[in-house]
DNA sequence: GAACATTTTTTGTCATACCAAAACCGATCA
DNA sequence: TGATCGGTTTTGGTATGACAAAAAATGTTC
């Protein structure tokens, strides 16, 4: 029931967190600046080195710092680069729960048909240019089954791109390099990647016609069969 | 694995993570245990209570255990609503970014669309029991802006639970979470939730009627207003 | 001015100590 | 018997000091 936050009690590093945030989300601190060394925040804030450390750590854990060890902890601005590697682990915990995969794969195809209609009514002339380019190198990768799935992500990615929501390609990465391991261990024979890049072919047209119904039609059946590869990949459904 | 950052140079405290998140996710250690005290700990594996709590401050960031200042942590197996919290950091930060406000509205508008098709085709007549019980609490609560906001978010709520997909309500949960501060303070005329009730009601029937498109028309056109509204309470844009 | 050797910082780790809150336990009392 | 109350023990939060090793800073030599 209680959904927790009962960040009522104090720990003496939650100020310290809360102080440097403030500090690097107002500017005090820049990007790739360093943190100050930690006995010099001991004199300066009045408390032990244990807080302190403890105060970095957390905010390395948060993603506002970037702490190498033996290296001063370095200022990163919290923006889509650094959230990705939170969002990276989330995906990988949402993965473990049961039916994980069916239903991120799932979503996927839920937000790719999304894509392919609004691409379908509101691409422009770049952004059919970009598909086109995408959807020639994966033609011509087809023999290279790493090359190919390069090409193919790249084809989706360019999807991903069209409505012009920096958000977008942000998920686009953040699925992607979890699939990037398991997929490429995939068997790929040429004449299945032949298929797969038929049916991005058959995708692009679709979206050149204008027809939004036709292109999700096609690119829910081009998920559909990936999926089947997936699951025959992983026994584990 | 190491879905972290660098696993270049080694930190006492990794190691003891690791054996930690092993014990978790084996089972060996179940939802609701406690970890052993920070000084037994210490003289399991040989280290300091420095690394200790340094580990399991880690864990406890990671969302792996919940650690209550003078508590034992208590271990929580990873699951849809330990990444909550998580995802609304995340979803925080993408804030921060320029545009981020209408990045996310549009990604919202984007996936509720995909929803409200997916509803139109596939909704069961146990959905669209559910859809109209969720209306009619939003029809009786258009006096009452308090009410109102939360029977509002039910109804949307509905929709992210039509296709069956837990990750989507998760999803949902994560975005009105942030919503609702913001919202609250809105001013909400009792003219202004009769509207919005109305606008429900067209898409609710819209997908009565099995009809996907007008679905979507009707639920980006109540969106769009919605987003009217925020844009006069927020000048920012 | 560049390559090398040396000194100083700084982090990572350990050990110890103390306080206060929590957990534990036994005695008391209804 | 069972609940309550008080004191004792455990345990986490913090402080302090120390040391090794790596990094950074400095000086030295060619």
């Amino acid at each position: 029931m209680g959904t927790d936050t009962h960040i009522s009690e104090h720990r003496a590093a939650d100020h310290l967190i809360s102080v440097f945030e403030a500090q690097i989300r107002s500017g005090a601190l820049a990007e790739g600046d360093m943190l100050p060394p930690e006995r010099e925040i001991v004199q300066t804030y009045g408390v032990s080195r244990t807080v302190v450390r403890e105060a970095v750590l957390a905010l390395s854990n948060k993603g506002l710092v970037q702490a190498r060890p033996r290296h001063r902890p370095v200022v990163v601005k919290p923006g889509y680069d650094t959230a990705l590697n939170v969002v990276q682990s989330i995906v990988g915990q949402l993965l473990d729960q049961p039916g994980g995969i069916r239903n991120l794969f799932d979503l996927r195809i839920m937000m790719e048909a999304a894509l392919v209609r609004e691409a379908a009514l509101k691409a422009t002339k770049e952004d059919i240019q970009r598909l086109k380019t995408a959807l020639m190198a994966n033609e011509a990768a087809t023999g290279n089954s790493e090359a190919f799935f390069r090409t193919d992500t790249a084809f989706h990615g360019v999807l991903f791109e069209i409505p012009n929501n920096p958000v977008l390609p942000f998920i686009h990465r953040a699925y992607t390099t979890w699939l990037a391991p398991q997929w490429t261990q995939m068997p790929r024979e040429p004449q299945r990647n032949q298929r797969n890049f038929q049916a991005h072919k058959r995708v692009y047209e679709a979206i050149l016609h204008r027809d939004p119904d036709l292109a999700e039609k096609e690119l829910r059946a081009h998920l559909a069969a990936a999926w089947d590869q997936v699951c025959i990949t992983f026994e584990g459904l």
